[in-house]
DNA sequence: GCGCAGGGGGTCG
DNA sequence: CGACCCCCTGCG
């Protein structure tokens, strides 16, 4: 099915390469506009999509979802240039960033698939997160019919993987992590947790789930744009930027709640991107 | 060319 | 605070 909608504040490139998806890349020998690849295709959940951009208008032509489904995942409800507005009062210093990842939009995608995404994501680098992805899903996932692609596998599948196969995907000390995650959330299911604090406090009962995988399956899984998730390239930017220790961690967590407030998940994937790019 | 640190969107014990 | 699976990079 083809679905459209008008979009502005929107650019697939820096949505899809501000690392908060795995599964998405450039189609090939296809560009777009401004020299950006404007056309991806990718895998989200159980479906695939082939998604583009011009005119202001995005397509979406996917195998599964429907309307509702494709605007939610896109964040089109979310007013962006309202975002911006309000970042670059709170914070002169973020206008920059926000020009250069122009068009980033944060995602909701499947909280099962961004646990295990990004236990995987740990003390691990971008090219080969995407490769362990890859990895898994098409060992344990089922084919999407019509494509070469795999689904993400389901939760039933990997908590009762075996390790030494779930080894041979070079998934390192991690192996352990998912299957275990995995029989967790089949036990306790999705969160409930209203309060922030308190939905982290759940999320790091899991094994392999640390304070940084916590926040970034809130801000990607859940959809809790407060969360504020600090990796070493925030680390530095907190550094940078405003001064701070770079293993202060409660500080950095304490100002970004205070200077972003409610939409500190945003902030940061502007920073993120910002710094990374150079 | 090749071997070896060093480090990567951290977490655990 | 050190170790950790695995991969890639830079340096000698």
């Amino acid at each position: 099915m083809i679905y459209r909608y008008k979009a502005e504040d929107i650019c697939l490139e820096h949505i899809f390469e501000c690392g908060q998806t795995f599964r998405w890349r450039p189609a090939k020998n296809i560009s777009g506009d401004a020299g950006h690849p404007e056309v991806y295709e990718g895998v989200c959940g159980g479906y695939f999509a082939r998604v583009s951009l011009n005119d202001g208008v995005l397509t979406v032509d996917a195998t599964g979802g429907d309307e509702e489904f494709w605007f939610n995942y896109f964040d089109l409800g979310r007013d962006y240039g309202e975002v911006k507005r309000v970042l670059s009062e709170k914070e002169p210093k973020i206008l920059e960033a926000t020009k250069q990842g122009y068009g980033i939009r944060i995602l909701n995608q499947d909280f099962y698939e961004m646990l295990i995404s990004f236990i995987i994501s740990q003390n691990n680098n971008i090219p080969r997160i995407r490769k362990c992805i890859e990895a898994i899903c098409e060992e344990y996932g089922e084919i999407i019919p019509g494509t070469d692609r795999y689904a993400f596998p389901k939760p039933e599948v990997l908590a009762a993987a075996d390790v030494s196969r779930l080894a041979e995907l070079k998934l390192g000390y991690r192996c352990p992590y998912i299957v275990e995650s995995s029989k967790r959330f089949l036990e306790v299911g999705l969160p409930v947790e209203n309060d922030t604090a308190a939905l982290k406090k759940e999320l790091l009962k899991y094994h392999g789930v640390g304070p940084k995988v916590a926040d970034c399956i809130m801000l990607f899984g859940l959809g809790r744009v407060d969360a504020f998730p600090i990796d070493v390239w925030v680390k530095r930017i907190m550094n940078d930027m405003y001064g701070f220790e770079l293993n202060d961690l409660k500080g950095m967590q304490a100002f970004a709640a205070e200077k972003f407030g409610e939409i500190g998940g945003l902030a940061q994937q502007y920073l993120f991107y910002y710094y990374r790019e150079m």
